[in-house]
DNA sequence: CACTATTTTTAGCCTACCCTAAATTATGTT
DNA sequence: AACATAATTTAGGGTAGGCTAAAAATAGTG
């Protein structure tokens, strides 16, 4: 009974499983930001998303939209492709990591599974991703994530950089400029009341980021 | 003044340069079987393509299509995006010669130039695929690609075998289990008439082969 | 609680591609 | 030259997935 997933599906998929992390349901509005959709349109997809065989979103009138289960098992495929991509775009191929979102966003559409597992195979099953975020494994188990922002920490907090939350490619840049990337150590210095600023320390450097940045960067503590 | 060029329409060009090698142009039936498309929509489409700006072929009612010079060059990046990821799929990634084209075939329409590029290079800048299709280069020159059939030869001819048209799985892995395959070497025993068959051997080998398969084997005679 | 601002949905359209059935044009014989 | 057959095009439809404008529902605030 296995109905067709179009690319506009996976992506609705997609979108919808990242905006409601939080168990939350995911709003009309946020979806039509994020896909660049205009809202009526993002409407009329969900009621046909919903009414599939088997449905893939539990969707209802001005109450938001989750995954049902299939729809879940659905999202998790792709972004266990974009992320393997992204991993192996990264590593084997060469590509900066501001670089691969926008390849893997297209690539996680076609690849076969026999593609996935050879490149998961070649980089040694890895559970993240270049950017940090963890990589669902082949039974669709999504690795715990960090979870704690950069910006709550306050001196004189030690802290490793997990994952970092952003898509934009000049962010990117900024960040990995200043070290700011998966596994870099860094201490709080100081905290500028007002406007949020952190001072910290990294590898000897010291710089001043502002939440804007910070809010992005997620750690563990050491 | 670049047009949008639609998966669809990649798959329409790429349909039309390969049935139009020998110059002639293609005829809307040929199409239709080639994409498995109902003749009837191939002629509204080839129509869609014959007023895009700039017009990606050349259409006549009941004379069949042509690629123009701006639908060929669309065409030769497509073939080149395919043939290099054949080769790189089986290269680098271990697919076997007959699973790459359907990979292929889905890759190619996604991959950016900067992917291009980087497997372009892993792979020496190959000018055959697995199957010994010439590879367009940089800017989009054929190669010349062998163009006589193994199907022609006579005793005592010995030749190289350089290129296979096939892309169905089955009689791939059925020339791959006789080794007949590009690089191989080969001595022409013996032709039966009327019904063609040549005995030939390869590797101390000898096997008789019909022209249903020797008419896709294309040699250099040495 | 009433009113405004925001979010979401309806209604009505549009484009790209695909399909089938019927009509038309080409082609290959006699 | 006149058919029969094959190839092609026209006509009329359908679906997925977009859009805008207007209506309706929700949420925030005095």
């Amino acid at each position: 009974m296995k109905e067709k997933i179009t690319r506009a599906t996976k992506d609705y998929l997609k979108a919808i499983y990242t905006l409601s992390v939080n168990g939350l349901p995911a709003s009309t509005n946020d979806l039509a930001q994020r896909l660049n959709i205009a809202a009526a349109s993002v409407t009329g997809m969900l009621k046909r998303l919903a009414k599939t065989a088997p449905p893939l979103v539990d969707y209802r009138k001005h109450r938001g939209v989750t995954l049902t289960h299939e729809g879940e098992r659905a999202a998790l495929e792709i972004i266990r492709h974009h992320r393997l991509l992204e991993t192996y775009l990264h590593e084997s191929l060469g590509f900066s990591w501001d670089e691969v979102h926008e390849e893997a966003e297209r690539l996680e559409h076609v690849i076969s599974e026999k593609f996935e597992a050879r490149i998961d195979k070649i980089l040694g099953h890895p559970t993240h991703d270049p950017h940090g975020d963890p990589i669902p494994d082949l039974s669709l188990v999504m690795p715990q994530e960090a979870s704690t922002r950069l910006s709550t920490l306050r001196p004189p907090q030690e802290a490793t950089i997990e994952r970092v939350d952003a898509e934009d490619g000049s962010l990117l840049r900024y960040l990995q400029e200043k070290s700011l990337i998966p596994g870099s150590k860094l201490k709080i210095r100081a905290h500028s009341p007002f406007d949020d600023n952190l001072t910290l320390e990294i590898n000897g450097k010291e710089m001043i980021l502002g939440p804007a940045i910070t809010r992005h960067i997620f750690i563990e503590l050491i």
